[in-house]
DNA sequence: TTTTGAGTTGTTCGA
DNA sequence: GTCGAACAACTCAAA
């Protein structure tokens, strides 16, 4: 009996190694179809940053490079899927398409519709885990809810068990007949010379090397480490985690849970989960705050605020690092970005909403449901949100996170002459100290635009409605 | 149904 | 400089 094909539709999941979807394919032995389409709603120089462009083309050649290793190869496609997953299928004579569960609202509305276009065609459609350790709806409270706080989840979570990584198929039998687009790249995606330099490189190959460097190097000092702006203390694996070049279940796998560290990143991951758990049942929090309570405070728009804040020109250094090393390298510090959203919401009163989009748009690791996670905590009006009467003061968190001042004088070398002791708040320069630097506030580098006391005052107020 | 303990990431103030 | 309390009460989850 002839076998029949299958495709195997990649989106967020590009990786050959534990990759339930794909080895579900390939375990029949018969002929496969690897398939990635390039949605224009997604992949466009307007939606996606160069630096996000950039890793897309890195892990789609790489996992092209992987499947020929395999006997097989990538088959790229542009347009709809709704329209082009369909096609191909009629075009292969599939019999069936495996595919990794999403969670957002864009990628739940789009894989519905192809499904029904699919299932009306008489083709199967088989979800597996991928994206996420444990899939939504697999952690549920008691009653079977959805936990709306994260230690109880994560206790749930931990009593759960877990199946063991699956190694990468060790052939892939892609039919030769079946057309593929060229593979793109930075410059058919439209991004050449946009691609900020600073920017890592992506696909599977890197990523693995990535993690296996982390758990030899850094993991172990993880705990201690990770809050350190001027340490490269943290994993870095956050762009491999979005795109799925590492596995987060085999990830997890590979930790010592009886390292402080290792168990801290552990619990990194499980953020992770529980933010895909809670916007896949609360598709709506997206654009609107978690807590009803919340939802009409007059946050400001776009204007002057926004502005100094996403080009790094608040006058507070620590703030104007991180957006600054979000321009330069597509990526932030992940304690830059919670001092950095909270000024955003807090200190400037400018919503939430705008940080989201910025953030999705320019992060390389930009991620729907772990972005809106951060930033709704940030602004306060999420699950399991900081109290209302939490506000970063970016002077102590810089003096705190950045002591020498090794971030801050990298990503505004505008200050590095300022001494240790003023650099978080060189507005109390001396006029000495400050010639002594070659640096006159509001000249070379701008005066602070609000007053963070005052700043707090009125958050708090505001948060009050008063 | 009721009760109870707990809740990512902080700051400021006053002793 | 260090330390504890206050900052509000509320919701969530589980017994």
């Amino acid at each position: 009996m002839a076998l029949g094909t299958r495709i195997v539709w990649f989106r967020r999941d590009l990786r050959l190694d534990d990759h339930p979807a794909l080895r579900a394919a390939t375990d029949g032995g018969g002929p496969v179809v690897p398939l990635f389409v390039l949605d224009p709603r997604l992949v466009g120089a307007g939606t996606m940053s160069p630096a996000r462009l950039s890793y897309l083309a890195d892990a789609l050649h790489d996992l092209d490079a992987g499947l020929r290793a395999r006997g097989g190869r990538l088959v790229v496609r542009r347009g709809d899927p709704r329209e082009v997953v369909p096609a191909v299928a009629a075009e292969v004579g599939a019999t069936a398409v495996s595919l990794s569960r999403d969670v957002t609202p864009f990628a739940q509305g789009r894989d519905a519709a192809v499904r029904d276009r699919l299932e009306a065609a008489g083709v199967a459609v088989d979800a597996h885990p991928g994206i996420l350790i444990r899939d939504p709806g697999t952690v549920t409270s008691a009653d079977g809810s959805t936990y709306r706080v994260y230690s109880p989840f994560r206790r749930a979570w931990a009593r759960l068990p877990l199946e063991p990584a699956a190694p990468a198929p060790g052939s892939v039998a892609v039919p030769a007949a079946v057309p593929s687009e060229d593979l793109p790249t930075v410059a058919s995606l439209g991004a050449a010379g946009r691609v900020p330099s600073g920017t890592i490189r992506g696909g599977e190959t890197a990523a693995q090397a990535r993690l296996t460097r982390f758990l030899d190097e850094a993991a172990h000092r993880y705990h201690d480490q990770r809050d350190l702006l001027g340490e490269p203390g943290t994993s870095r694996l956050s762009a491999d985690l979005h795109y799925g070049t590492v596995s987060p279940r085999a990830a997890y796998l590979r930790l010592d849970q009886d390292l402080p560290g290792h168990e801290s990143f552990a619990g990194e991951l499980i953020w992770r989960d529980f933010y895909g758990h809670v916007l896949a049942r609360w598709p709506g929090i997206r654009d609107t705050e978690f807590n009803p309570e919340l939802r009409d405070l007059p946050w400001r728009g776009e204007g002057p605020e926004f502005d100094a804040w996403r080009e790094g020109r608040t006058g507070y250094p620590i703030i104007d690092a991180a957006q600054r090393q979000l321009r330069q390298e597509g990526w932030m510090h992940n304690r830059a970005r919670m001092v950095s959203a909270s000024f955003l919401c807090k200190d400037l009163l400018v919503d939430w909403r705008l940080g989201q989009d910025h953030f999705l748009r320019h992060l390389v690791d930009g991620d729907v449901a772990s972005n809106n996670g951060g930033w709704q905590w940030a602004a306060g009006t999420g699950t399991d949100a900081q109290p209302y009467f939490r506000i970063f003061n970016p002077v102590t968190q810089g003096e705190k996170f950045d002591p020498q001042g090794r971030y801050v004088r990298h990503y505004v070398p505008e200050l590095a002459a300022v001494p240790d002791r003023w650099l978080h708040h060189p507005w109390d320069m001396p006029a000495a100290v400050a010639r002594e630097a070659g640096v006159t506030i509001g000249e070379d580098y701008p005066a602070p635009i609000v007053d963070h006391a005052e700043a707090r005052r009125a958050a708090l107020a505001f948060f009050r409605r008063e």
